[in-house]
DNA sequence: AATAAAAATTAGGTGTGACTAAATTATAGT
DNA sequence: ACTATAATTTAGTCACACCTAATTTTTATT
């Protein structure tokens, strides 16, 4: 019963996020979004693998996989990380562009009470101010049947339910466009040729989005 | 320009507290605080007397003082503290004797942002939950001209102001007494063999109660 | 002033989690 | 199949902050 110290918990955090498409997380891409050297992530990981409750699955060369003590860990720090942003919006009036990294730090330091106080005043929320998931107290990540913006066609309709970015600068230019959750597209416009997407945005006027920001739109396009 | 770790301001905030009588922090005494090796004190305090902009003053043998960078550094992490033992009653609804260990590992993360956003939701308030003054934003520690209830004589008045106590179940026994900042206290006898004094609480039935508690608590005799 | 006790420091060592540089293994293009 | 490139691992270091054991310095007692 080794500590889980708040280096191992971002190691987990990124692995889950990484291995969510199915795909074992590679060294490298672990390092890139670490900042640290591939060298280190080889080294912890071998350490994470090992011992009697490995939190990893890890052959050399073949990447890395989170067991379900692992996936666990995972998902208590990103309940932790989902409550904060939303409790930092919501209670203490921070931007949806400038949560991330005070959430990114308190998360690995807040206790089971806070969580379940912040938790209780906000009314257990299952979304995050980005339309993240928040994983339940039971640590399961509910499903999304969501798509992506970038698959929308002319003339279907959708509402935002999602926006996968941590960046200020892409936030604040999406909230500028009105690309936040809740707000109503229609597609008008697709060009075949550079995937741009010609939408409008709440009945304004239209306008055109490339695939770099349809990617990381999701929608539903029938909401109850 | 080296960064003030967690462990430094731990051993800051402890400094600051011993040395707050104006006498120099020993470094057993330090150790206790901290719950570490005297060895282990001395390092650090080597470490910390050392490079260009010493944190500490520190002799060999004489003891440990705060440098004014130090006693900066000191009340910033204090400032937190106590506005984070506030937030965490006020605003989440922790009990008094529960927000001690919360405050104190959350002091160490939170950015200057989220300390001025819980001060703003507070009010600015001056004192935590105990009583004790919570430093300005401009780190200046108000004066406090409180008086310690051992030193209260009959038939002389007060109004409790400050509980200088960490420990739960000390501050649990102090609440059901009713002894809490605000409690209105009289004098009613003084027993100069065992110090104890007997008091009444908000005009409730006399209690006695012995130095060990009478010491923790602070008292104004003439309160506006 | 001598000496016993207490306080503080030094010496040597540990685990964590990073680093760089070098070596190895895998992948892809010809 | 061969080879260049990219990905990954190994080897060797380092800073941090702690530890225990041994030594030195201070202080208190007689
Ligand atoms: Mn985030
Ligand atoms: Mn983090
Ligand atoms: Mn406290
Ligand atoms: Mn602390």
């Amino acid at each position: 019963m080794k500590p889980i110290t708040q280096n191992i918990q971002d190691y987990l955090k990124e692995i889950y996020t990484l291995t969510d498409g199915g795909e074992a997380a590679s060294t490298t891409a672990l390092a890139a979004r670490l900042g640290i050297a591939p060298a280190s992530v080889t080294g912890m990981v071998q350490k994470l693998a090992g011992g009697t409750h490995p939190l990893v699955n890890y052959r050399k060369h073949q990447g890395v996989t989170l067991t379900p003590e692992g996936k666990r860990a995972a998902l208590e720090v990103i309940r932790h990380h989902r409550l904060l942003e939303t409790y930092l919006v919501t209670m203490l009036g921070y931007s949806w562009d400038n949560v991330h990294e005070e959430a990114c730090r308190l998360e690995h330091f807040i206790s089971e009470e806070f969580e379940s106080r912040i938790a209780v005043a906000l009314g257990n929320p299952i979304r995050d101010p980005h339309g993240e998931l928040i994983p339940t107290p039971e640590l399961e990540m509910p499903s999304d049947e969501s798509l992506a913006l970038s698959a929308l066609r002319p003339p279907q309709k959708a509402v935002i339910v999602r926006v996968r970015a941590d960046d200020s600068a892409l936030l604040r230019h999406l909230e500028s466009l009105g690309l936040v959750p809740g707000a109503k597209i229609q597609a008008v416009e697709y060009s075949l040729f550079d995937h741009n997407l010609r939408i409008q945005v709440d009945e304004k006027l239209p306008i055109v989005v490339g695939s770099a920001i349809s990617d990381k739109i999701f929608v539903v396009c029938n909401p109850l």
